[in-house]
Order: C-alpha cells, then structure tokens, then sequence
DNA sequence: TTGTACGCGTTATCAG
DNA sequence: CTGATAACGCGTACAA
C-alpha cells in the first residue's frame, strides 16, 4: 500500500486536514507548518492519490481530446501529432493530463465521449476538428459540458470559445497570388464540405476571383472526402474537362501530393504544367519535389491556445466566449509559377 | 448532482451493493433482480462515477502512453498516429481510456510519467519507443509497475513482454536485395545509436554484408538523431567520401526523403545515381518521387499487440513476459535500380 | 492557525 | 441471493 496523507500526518504530529492544506497551499496555514509537512512528504516519498482527490474536489484535472473518425487517412496527417504537441505543452505547464478518445467509427467515437463525459473522466473536451451536424458537439452542448473547439463553429460562433485561422482570408490571399500570376482558370480542391475549414476556404476562394471579375465555374470545384487517395482522385477529374485548370488551391499538403504524383503519372510537371498551392506547411511540404507553395497554419500554436481556452473556460464557466485567431503566413516556394 | 448508485437502489427497492453487483454483472444476483436494477438505471439515465469505481476498485481502467520526447521532430512522424490508432482500436474493445504522457523534455517526461503512475492515473504504461539506458523504463522496472514497449527491450529481454518487428531479419533482407541488385557500396542511415531499432537494423545490414563477404566499411555507416534533417546531414558526409556508395539502407522513410531531397538539389537522381531502401511504408512513400522500396513494418498491429500485451499484464501480473514479433513486409517499388 | 467530523460514490467483507 | 457496514484517500465546512 502506498503512503497516504495519514501516514504523512501522524510523522508531522498533524492531522490530515493540515496536510491537506498544505498541499493546496492553503494561506491559512503557518509557514513552519508548511515547511515542516512539506520535509517529510519529501522523506517519505507521498503523492497524493489522484482516485481519492477527484472524487473529493469532483474534479479529474484531465481534458478529453476528440478526434475525427479514424477509419479514413485524416488520422495520418501530421496534423495531428503537431496539434497534440501544442496542446500537451499548456496541459504540462498547467498540471492538466490529457485524455484521448478512442474509438473508430463515427458511432463509436460518440458514445466513446459521452462515457467519458458521463463518467466524469475529464473536465473538459477539446474538439480538434469542426463540421456540421456534429453530435458530439449537440450532446456537449446539451450537457453545458465544457468545451472549445479547433476550426469555427458551425453555428453559434459567438457563444463558443474557439481557435482558429483566418481561413477565409488565407485562401483569399493564396488565390490572389495565383491571379497576380496571370493565373485565371483556378480549381479548387476541398476535403469534406462538412467540415467547416474546407467552406471558409472555399469562399475566400470564390471572393478573390469575384473581385477579379472572374466567373465562378462549378467544375472547377471539387471535393474529396480523403487526402492522398482525394487528391489522386480529384485531378483526374479536373483533367477530364475540355478546359483544364492552369493552377489549383488545395486544402491541404497531403492532398497536393496526391494531385502532384498523379500529375507526374501522366507526364504533366508542377509548376511548369500547372501551379498548385496547398495548406498547412507540413514538415514534409519543403523537401518535396517541388517544395509546395503553402500557407503555414501554425498548428502548434492552435492546439497550444485550444488547451489554454479550455482550461479558462473550466475554471471560469460564466466568462463570455473568447475567439482566437492565430495568425497564418503564406509560404512561397516551388509550386506556382507565372503563366506565360 | 448527477443521479447515483444510491437513487437507482432507492427506486428499484434494493440497496446500493446490489445495484454494485448488478453492474458488475455478478453471478450471485438473480436474474430477476438484475433486469429490474437495469430497468431502473436505464430510465434514470444512471452512468456509474469512474472517479468513486477508481477509488474503491483501486484501478482506473486507462492505460498511460509513453512517447520519445517531442522537441526532435521525431513526434511529427506519422507513425505516432498510426500506433496510437492500433492501441486505441483494442482500448476501446476492452474499455481501456487512453492517457498521455506530457511534457517536452526528457526530464520533464520522467516527471510526467513518476506524477502519472505515482498518484494513480493509469494501470499501466505503454513506452512507444525502446532506447537504451532509460530512465522511465529504469523507474516502472524499480516500482514493478505494469509495462510493455513496442520496440527490443534493452536489457532482460526474456523478461518484460514486448511488441516488435524482427528488425534484424528485415535489414538484412533489403541489404541482400541491394547485394542481389549487384551494388557493393552500401551505406546504412540509422537514427540515434540508443535506439535498439536502430541497432537491430544495423546488425542485420553488417550481417547481410558479411555474409556476402564484403568487408564493413564504417565511414559507410552513420547516425543521425533527427529525420529530415537527419537525412540531409547524412547525404553530405557520405557523398563528401572518395568513394561514396551506391545504395543505401535508411532506417526511416521520412529521412529517405530528406536524403531524396538533399540529392535532388545536387542534381543526383533516385534510383540512377544512388539506390535507397526505407523503413516504416508510410502513406507518402507510395506517392514519393520516386515511389519508395520500404519496408511495411505493420504500425497498427504493433500497437494493437502492445495494447492487448499490457491490459493482458494488468490482469494477470504473474504470467510470463511474451514477446510479440509482428511480421513485415518489403515492398519493392521505385527507388532501387539494378548496378550495371 | 489547526483540528473534528462528515461527505464524495463505489466496491468489498461479512453476515444472514 | 441480498443487506449492513466498513473501507478507499482526500477536501472542507464548522468549530475551536
């Protein structure tokens, strides 16, 4: 049996509420005392019992962390390490375990949260991606359960705290680029059009070429549910148009790459044959061949804020919604080129 | 408040043991008994308290994640995510919660881990890596804390359960191709000299050679910590070599790229001038220019069998340690290329 | 500034 | 088969 704070007590001639305080660090209690309770904590090796402190303070100073479905590649972008780590480092610095949900089907990963929401294994949930129709989000909702979210609400934008990119503006300014360029036939590649961060991108696309006073064509958008797999699939239905794009904005690096081998396959060379700009600045994205124009997101910095929004809205539940935009940077590099 | 154990007992007319025994499913309660209790826990949306379970059960059902440290970019490799998918599918199919280790450092993940199985958080540990002289390991072995690794333990090999690959068989395979392809000058990319991984990849390559009768050339063979840039650096030493080699076996798909990269900028082509074998078959080594020779090395199932490994443990403490060797495959595509 | 007494929601032990 | 009763280890009003 490990040592428990009676065993500290008895051995500081004090009784186990004042070693208590001492670990909360109660004013109240003198300085000797601390320092004489702190020392033999220290002798006798104590750490407090996490089981019995969580049900005393009803708290479990752990945050849930939810994924989108793993069953298709999202899972394996890099994204996701590089978020963990942001968040991993507030949860460090602020003493906070984190949780992860498991789970692999849609199904699944929902009633994964509501156990762990239920059960009180968490105190509060980051949701690390944002889409319509979420019934993870309904249920935390409906529980006022606290949570934030990575990406912009789907509705009710004011009323929940959230990290996020100017997504609209970025796509905006990477279509601009492509314009400035000489580009003027410019596809557009989205993941799932559930997923909010492929709207926001996709309008600042549509405005950028409606300013230019270019005509929206529908069939230069598309949308793929997978990134590798999505990318492949999406150009090859851009080449089968009579008209084909001259240059592309894509939502994401994994999927550019899936677009630039297929290219490759068919003898067609970026950026000579067409110009492609992609998201997310992956690690990967400088040393492909060629290095992927991008817009570098900051990934860390999301998840680090996500932690740091959640854990303020745990402690203080009444607060006002707080909305963060972390700043972005378009990365020039070479994907893009000048249409002659 | 939450509705609780007391509440069912109350409306089902029973007492609070029994309601225990029948969400414990015990055998001893009659099945009469047992579909009322149910009846009334389904009505008011009883959810048992894990925090109060973990206290009296002594356990906590969740399982700890123990990751190398996150400041070398080793944590942005996809192959975090694709582990953590494997444990996960088997957490979630035996009610495992999944908890992860924080902190950035070295030392601040000792800490980290100490804090976790210290004050009870977990009920046992997965290490996602295997290094020599480690301290984490040093510090679950002293405490007879339940733990398995993914990777050859580095000492006592017979006595701690692991999941691995036969990593010296597959090195020694994908060198034996390269000798088969008629290359002689071999070089061997491996990541840090603590890794047992890497040990076992560079014997099976030493192995390979000598059997073929080809003596060892060390400034062939050399070590980097970091992946990309690992990669990079590695390329300039050898190729700064009177003789540099032809063929290399890297031990990381992601440092074969940045090796392709750094090649490419020197106007060197894969596989004409230099043939290279990767290690791990990540999605984008299909999609790579050119397409990566890799070896599949099964990611999820290692951390499927890692996790199955360590709640088998938890369970049953006194059981032998098992070794798991799940088995590889290499997958010839295109970055080799026959020495004329 | 410190001690007392009780509660947190379950599980486990011992009767019956 | 079921019911009391006592832990589990800690936090916290209330009292002193």
């Amino acid at each position: 049996m490990a040592i428990t704070i009676k065993d500290v007590a008895k051995a500081a001639n004090v009784t186990p509420s004042t070693v208590s305080r001492v670990i909360a660090d109660n004013p109240r209690i003198s300085n000797k005392t601390k320092r004489k309770v702190r020392q033999v904590m220290e002798e006798l090796g104590y750490q407090p019992n996490y089981k019995a402190r969580n049900l005393a303070s009803r708290t479990t100073q752990t945050i849930g962390l939810v994924m989108p479905n793993s069953t298709d590649q999202v899972f394996q972008n890099p994204f996701f390490p590089e978020v963990i780590r942001g968040i991993s480092k507030m949860a460090h610095m602020t003493e906070y375990a984190i949780q992860f949900s498991t789970g692999e089907t849609e199904e699944e990963i929902y009633d994964g949260v509501v156990q762990m929401v239920q059960s009180g294994r968490v105190d509060g949930v980051i949701l690390l991606y944002s889409r319509m129709n979420d019934r993870v989000r309904a249920f935390l909702e409906e529980k006022a359960f606290p949570y934030t979210m990575i990406g912009k609400p789907s509705y009710d934008v004011e009323k929940i705290s959230h990290v996020d990119n100017d997504n609209f503006s970025a796509a905006k300014e990477v279509t601009e680029y492509l314009l400035q360029l000489g580009h003027t036939k410019i596809g557009f590649v989205g993941g799932s059009t559930s997923l909010m961060v492929t709207l926001d991108r996709q309008q600042g696309y549509e405005t950028a070429l409606k300013e230019a006073g270019i005509p929206i064509c529908e069939e230069y958008i598309v949308h793929e549910d997978f990134l590798i797999e999505g990318g492949k699939q999406a150009i090859s239905e851009l080449l089968s148009l009579k008209e084909t794009p001259t240059a592309l904005v894509v939502v994401d690096d994994l999927m550019a790459f899936g677009i630039i081998n297929t290219l490759e396959k068919m003898g067609l060379r970026v950026p000579d044959d067409i110009s492609i700009v992609g998201f997310n600045n992956l690690l990967l994205s400088e040393i492909s061949q060629p290095p992927l124009t991008t817009v570098n997101i900051n990934i860390f910095d999301l998840g680090y804020h996500a932690a740091k929004n959640l854990i303020e809205i745990i402690n203080n539940p009444d607060e006002p919604a707080k909305r963060i935009i972390v700043p972005y940077q378009m990365t020039v590099r070479g994907s893009c080129k000048k249409l002659i």
